[in-house]
DNA sequence: GCATGTGAATGGATTCACAGCT
DNA sequence: AGCTGTGAATCCATTCACATGC
């Protein structure tokens, strides 16, 4: 999956626990808001249901943050994860396919905020090229795509087209010079080593319950 | 996470594993309608950059399916996966919080397909109460949750509305008697011990990404 | 011969338990 | 006394390797 010869500490920090750390994060910024000043890793751990060692574990990546008899500092943490998540600095992100899924995206709250921003929609219908999502993203074409990445520095792609037109969509983002790609399309894409890529299986998710309620059904009580 | 006595075989089926069927659920829907009829565990392990064993392991653990020297029967394992997935018979679906995202999802391929079927869409906004989905999926208040679930056999809640609103939410669909819960919102939810949950956090995936991004800027080549 | 099914071995992630600091 | 940071122990998932059956 990743890269077999870690060059360096960050390739030992696991999907998991950069994961809970956005989790941690999101909870430090509410807590920030309340006016708490520390916290203890048994405290998240209740919050998340989590191993309160396990949260330690997490927060100890990067060194020593907590203080002893006390706990975490709640803006030292919360600044020093953002931090080493790298959304300190604001990233561009361009979506491909501005069907349903692709326009709700570039809408949503959590794609444009706190580090963030779509800079465009990308589509081969022409009668979407030219308009705008609800919150004013423009539907450009691909032939924009390269000039767009470049002038806005975009970072991160995604991936809102249907599955057969996905593995082209992933090729023209790689060739754009795209480093991070979230891919939506239910489908096992052909993948570039140097690239770094990230797929959301949403009818997974119905299946897997799907699965449960079928286990309610015959199993036993 | 889940319960700590398994009361079946069901419940040491993991997440993992059952996430995998899916995946190779859809990629034998595929071969068979390319016509093909077996498939050996090999095979799909090069379709999906996976582990031989572990496709075999995962079959198997219904009972033996393949055939020795030969591989698996394409249209029998998918039926058998389709069955054991519980999407033999349909499933009704309903989404709460018309949103951007809530709308995209009732259009949503994945989720009016092949087993699923969205029934309605709830929302607070007397704007959007009595329209429709670009698909035509109508938009109910909450007064109509619970008849809905019950008239139409509802059996899985989808919550796709703001943070702050999601327990809330969760609480009724329970309430409404669902037993099977997805949710968008990025909240830990305090949740009910007899009902399934899955969570899925669109930003964590972002940040994710950022966090590879940021790994390439500072650390080596 | 070839591919499954599976015990044994490995590898990771989580949890325990406690030493060490405040 | 209280809470962090962390080696050791445990748990779970993946992979190996081979006996088994077509």
């Amino acid at each position: 999956m990743s890269q077999n010869r870690p060059t360096n500490d960050r390739d030992v920090i696991s999907e998991l626990t950069t994961g809970r750390l956005s989790v941690y994060l999101r909870c430090l910024t509410y807590l920030e808001s309340n006016g708490q000043q520390t916290v203890s890793s048994a405290e998240l751990a209740e919050r998340f249901h989590l191993n309160s060692a396990q949260i330690r574990k997490d927060l100890a990546c990067f060194g020593e943050f907590g203080t002893r008899g006390v706990g975490y500092n709640v803006s030292r943490l919360k600044e020093h994860l953002v931090r080493e998540l790298g959304i300190d600095r604001g990233r561009n992100v361009i979506i491909v396919g501005a069907g349903n899924l692709g326009m709700a995206l570039a809408d949503y709250r959590g794609f444009n905020d706190n580090g963030f921003r779509i800079a465009a929609l990308i589509d081969v219908d022409p009668g979407k090229i030219g308009r705008t999502s609800r919150s004013g993203i423009p539907v450009l074409s691909y032939a924009d795509l390269k000039r767009v990445v470049r002038e806005q520095n975009v970072e991160i792609g995604i991936i809102a087209v249907t599955a057969n037109a996905a593995q082209e969509v992933y090729d023209s983002l790689v060739d754009a010079g795209l480093n991070a790609i979230l891919n939506f399309a239910p489908i096992q894409l052909r993948t570039d080593n140097h690239v770094k890529l990230k797929s959301v299986d949403l009818r997974i998710n119905l299946e897997s319950l799907s699965f449960y309620l079928k286990g309610v059904e015959d199993g036993t009580a």
